[in-house]
DNA sequence: GCTGGCACTCGGACAGGGCGAGTGCCAAAA
DNA sequence: TTTTGGCACTCGCCCTGTCCGAGTGCCAGC
């Protein structure tokens, strides 16, 4: 275990390190940090720090950096979450008040956390399976072929075009949307399934029930695709803030961040509530094995409906990042709620 | 006016430059390329060049490097436009054939351009105003609450939610919408206006009018708004391969292709029809005076419905990265005409 | 357990020298 | 007039050696 100073001093190892962004000394450390002791005491302190994993020195006659375990407990035991300033929380309400629809928050969003945090935001689309249903439009665009539209609690609209093996007269339409309507409104998505089960045997005609599994199994489809797992990144121009050896950096991270898949993994893997802190290695992604991620579910109720967090170098500020992140969610919440 | 010698050497130039990044001197023109003439009278043809700003040397006794000037000499008058190998073709298809909307036609162009050429790609969508209505939709949400959903021939869908003053009945609903649809379906979007302006009076309920009044109005704003003008971008992973000083230009580059504003500029400047090169400085922001965009139209039918383009390097390969944006324009063109 | 002192290590900055690619100019050849 | 070979010159790059200083580890003394 380690002393209450040793702690201090990582503290202050990792602090003056995400400022300062070179090795930190024994000597600047007594410095800058009022400890009591004199370097040689700091020096001996860190001596243990690194032969416990939490610092590293780059090279002989260095500074020592804090490793991603050094991160770690800084995160877990050292660091609260700092709260926003007035004006950042006001930047928050204009950036946000203003949105018009789902796109436009979430777009608004990623500026906004991508400017407060100086770092990569990523937002994800409020998911489907987590809402619940407004409404469900059915409307026929030619004879064989309908088009499903599906309304969310979130705002979200998802449509998506069902050809038919054979036509669907009007009435039945309005029938089936009536029904389907009836069932599902103000369920979640994710008891969608059930409720619709039965519904093509209560058609008579042969062919309707046919369409109706069809409309039905494209309704279930879209709930399920990967497509609903949709999400929107910015502020990559930050990622050249990343420090001295940048251009060696910034490639994987660029490709890690390309790929959706991988980003929605990343965000998967999040703790379900509560803010979730990945640094480094943690994250499974190679590319991503020198950033930290910091995610927070966020959503119109009590209840997260998807995430959205930022992308940083493991040396940021912890304490700022988390605060904006944790803040800017707890806003779109409540955006999303009143729409 | 330059001797045929002289823009062969200036060809070679570019040619040698593009593909090693290294200023190129008058012996290893000589060597690579069979000029049939010494490395002394190339140096000659050199100083000429560079005095009238074709090619710029970046200290004495280095090699030369094209000019922008040069570049776009380059591309205007000695290099084609190379056509796809058939490998490459197939890749198109392969890659584009399994799109199940718009949203995946449209990112997966982006990611095929960006492999295609190896440079950052920029998707427009469809605009509104030059596509056609394939339908009109108006749904109940609460009793003062309408969605608006437009449906157009080239597949893309957008939704918007109307606030009345006052409630509306469901026939008065079902009535607007027949005659909306009677209207303006198979019309372009740009008519749609002219074509809808007397349909309030065509109501007696005074309120109703008011209602009719604000649908129409919320229609005609969604298609001026610059919400119609969504574009995706991707392969940004490959800015890196931007050269040696990539540290240096990547971060105005990543700037300007976070704001949206700036991309649909860059795209609007192009020309309507035939292929748009712009060269360094005569892209007019300034973040982006090191690159050169490749940019075109493509659309379902005929005319261009949005634009589509690539940004890289000014030391890029012109001829393939134009043959390159051709093809896929072309084909997406034609995918969007078959769904 | 803390402190001051001391020798040691090593990376970074700086200066000088050699190398070589490339140039410009010029006089001679075509 | 154009092309060519020759030649002196420039200048960026790389390698080397040196110096400096920050930082370390260790140790003896408090």
């Amino acid at each position: 275990m380690l002393s209450e100073r040793r702690l201090e001093v990582l503290r202050a190892i990792v602090q003056d390190y995400v400022g300062t962004e070179e090795p930190v000394g024994s000597k600047a450390l007594t410095e800058r940090h009022k400890l009591g002791v004199s370097p040689a005491t700091v020096r001996n302190d860190m001596a243990v720090l690194e032969e416990e994993g939490y610092i590293a020195q780059p090279h002989t006659s260095a500074g020592r950096i804090p490793t991603d375990k050094g991160y770690r407990l800084f995160v877990d035991r050292l660091a609260g979450v700092k709260p926003l300033s007035t004006p950042e929380r006001r930047a928050i309400h204009n950036f946000l008040d203003g949105a018009v629809d789902l796109d436009d928050v979430v777009g608004r969003t990623v500026r906004l956390l991508a400017q407060l945090t100086r770092q990569v935001a990523v937002v994800q689309y409020p998911s489907l399976t987590r809402s619940t249903v407004r409404h469900v439009e059915l409307l026929s665009l030619a004879p064989a072929r309908l088009m499903l539209v599906l309304i969310t609690d979130t705002g979200r609209v998802e449509q998506r075009v069902v050809d038919c093996a054979a036509p669907f007269g009007e009435t039945s339409l309005a029938d089936l949307r009536a029904r389907l309507n009836s069932r599902v409104v103000g369920r979640r998505f994710a008891d969608v399934p059930q409720l619709v089960q039965d519904l093509p045997e209560s058609f008579e005609e042969v062919e309707d029930r046919a369409t109706v599994s069809t409309v039905l199994a494209t309704l279930l489809e879209t709930l399920v695709e990967e497509h609903e797992e949709r999400l929107m990144i910015g502020g990559t121009a930050n990622l050249t803030r990343f420090g001295h050896d940048f251009p060696l950096m910034i490639r994987p991270v660029l490709e890690a961040l390309e790929e959706q898949v991988v980003l929605l993994k990343l965000l998967g893997e999040a703790k379900e509530s509560g803010m979730t802190v990945r640094i480094g290695h943690e994250n499974a992604h190679e590319g991503l094995s020198s950033t930290s991620v910091v995610s927070v579910g966020y959503g119109s109720g009590g209840e997260a409906v998807a995430k959205l967090g930022v992308v940083g170098p493991t040396r940021m500020d912890y304490p700022g990042t988390m605060g904006a992140v944790r803040a800017v969610a707890r806003y779109v919440g409540q955006i999303l709620a009143e729409s």
